[in-house]
DNA sequence: TTGTATGCGTTATCAT
DNA sequence: ATGATAACGCATACAA
């Protein structure tokens, strides 16, 4: 028992709801009330007891919090922790950022677990049951994610970020066909003919859905799909490089790759195979990293930004928590196409409108969608 | 009230002690029991009631559990986030991960704070008082960080990554004054004879060890330091950059980054320069992140594994809470001293015992230390 | 070895 | 508008 009747403020020991009534002079239901911002509460009573909180810096157990009210201000942060090399792309990080970031403001804590396979099932449960998670953000890449799934059946509200393909779930997304597409119509429009792609894991959404972008923008412009002209990689440098060693076989004039990192790989093959960028062979990547714009030469890219991603998720979240029944959420935001020199001008026969030079970065936005 | 006699699981009303207690035909403190492996429990009733436990995957509300027990399995994670570019660098990521994996296999969950100054308070507020946290893990760069200084106030169990020059706490960090000397020690041995440096921020124990590492190999070999050698950047790629342009005016044969990303920047400004890697310039960073083993030419760096430090310093961190009083922990981790191309051979003259050619890629383990 | 009773700090329902 | 009191789910001292 915290028995400070009038003591100097302390860290040592945690005080209760009980030790500031005591020393603001009413009772433990006035400061719970105060604490929840309750309607009913004197304006005077809630000043003085907003004082003592203040001077002894008071903060809320959250256990007890969450036991009584099945609430404690505290989401989940489930992420895939697959690929090792998931932490040298600094996607993850960044969303880990933007959601720490928005809970730090809304004044939520937040729960991390990388999701490792061997660990899932008792993951799941302590997701769904250990009591103290209000909600969860999921950025589970697999379309078919089990831990999802025991998420979308429980009860916990939950974002996912990427959409689901089959599922009907709150999710955040970027339009990734959309952007691919348009990625690989800027390739055929300067005049590449031979477009390679480089794509992700074809079980993972964004995988997929760039993939899908790059073969709707061929079909578009009845271009036929050369099968030898696909390599998929997993999203690492490495893979990317491993892809365009095999790639060079067909003498591509231009690779869309669906990840940065793996554009770094791919840039590294022509390097080493003498080849120049963009003059031999067109590059393009997607994400956007900070690297992106430093390599030699820069690297045209999909701009998404991680970070904004985990905000908009998180408040998201929170609003579905804060309206149980709501409707599904389904959010595209949105993408921008950057062009930096590794991608080339038009070769100078058509578009007469080519104003000049190339310029050394110009931007374009894509979309801004929001259902419901 | 969960009133299923003998009904099937269910994900969606999460069960309770008194659920298994009558699901196995025992009362509610024999089933607490067995979840806490006490001794004092039949084997028959044990086996009886873990049976029921795996069948409805049974998970005890941690919030309750704290509540009762004083103990969560649950440990916070404080990582600063005041360099924005923070993730570009994977060394937090890693280090992360690392934390993240040890948790797992130890059963804890982990709390991720990134500490953003102006949250800074409520910050210490929550995890010193949340009343979920059985300890935590901080990786507190700056020297006289409060947060480090409120938790050593509080009888929280924490491990700070990365020693304090003043408090006694528990730590873990690599060596990285000797380290550094090593680095700087190599330079000179390959004939380098103006060594300039490219700091951290001096207010962070790393970049100050580090920096110290660098004085004390030139005062050991009797040169003069020259302050125009010197540069303080901010581990961050484009600061390595800055600092390189201002070195370039002293015209310096090598240089040490204090950090990989540092040793990046310092590389673009010599590339640009049209100097080269090593032969004009030998080039050594810290950290060995995976980008190293890939830059053009291959960075020579010191290895520290983050996500090993992680592990350990949750590992000692359990450790802790399971034994309150006990002395407090130093801990030293290995660095490994990684030669690649950017740093050159021998300038043939002396060491006769140069066996051959100079070796793509050599490592030299540094030490492993382990106080108390 | 097992069951009973109490308390952890908060919210919520009921009085007042 | 405020105070007493009963849960919330669990651990544990104590009784049996």
């Amino acid at each position: 028992m915290c028995m400070l009747l009038g003591a100097l403020p302390t860290n040592l020991m945690p005080l209760t709801l009980e030790d500031i009534a005591r020393l603001s002079g009413v009772s433990r239901s006035t400061v719970s009330r105060v604490i929840n911002v309750d309607a009913n509460v004197k304006e005077g009573t809630r000043q003085k007891v907003l004082q003592v909180i203040q001077n002894f810096n008071f903060q809320p157990n959250l256990a007890a919090r969450g036991l009584a009210a099945g609430r404690t201000n505290v989401i989940g942060l489930v992420i895939p922790a697959g690929v090792a090399a998931l932490f040298s792309d600094p996607y993850f990080p960044q969303l880990i950022q933007g959601v720490s970031a928005a809970c730090n403001s809304h004044n939520y804590s937040v729960m991390l677990w990388l999701a490792e396979p061997e660990f899932e099932r008792r993951m799941v449960s302590q997701i769904l049951h250990n009591g103290l998670l209000d909600g969860t953000v999921i950025a589970s890449t697999l379309m078919d994610d089990p831990i999802v799934k025991s998420l979308y059946e429980s009860k916990m509200p939950f974002m996912l970020i990427g959409r689901h393909p089959t599922l009907d779930v709150n999710y955040l997304d970027v339009d990734n066909v959309r952007a691919a597409r348009e990625a690989t119509l800027h390739l055929l429009h300067i005049g590449r003919k031979n477009i390679a792609t480089i794509t992700g894991p074809q079980n993972q959404i964004a995988g997929y859905d760039r993939y899908q972008g790059y073969l709707t923008a061929l079909h578009e412009r009845n271009h036929r799909v050369d099968p030898n002209l696909v390599a998929e990689g997993d999203f690492s440098e490495a893979s990317g490089y491993i892809a365009m060693l095999r790639l060079l076989q067909q003498k591509p004039d231009a690779v869309f790759a669906a990840s940065d990192m793996m554009a770094f790989g791919a840039m590294r093959a022509l390097r080493e195979a003498n080849l120049h960028i963009p003059e031999d062979v067109a590059v393009i990547g997607f994400d956007d990293i900070p690297a992106s714009a430093k390599t030699e030469p820069p690297l045209t890219t999909v701009h998404q930004s991680a970070s904004a991603m985990g905000v908009l998720a998180v408040e998201t979240l929170i609003d579905i928590i804060d309206h149980p029944g709501s409707e599904t959420r389904h959010i595209v935001i949105a993408t921008e196409f950057v062009i930096r020199s590794s991608c080339g001008t038009l070769k100078s026969k058509s578009e007469g409108g080519d104003e000049g030079k190339n310029p050394v970065e110009q931007s374009i936005p894509m979309l801004y969608q929001s259902h419901q």
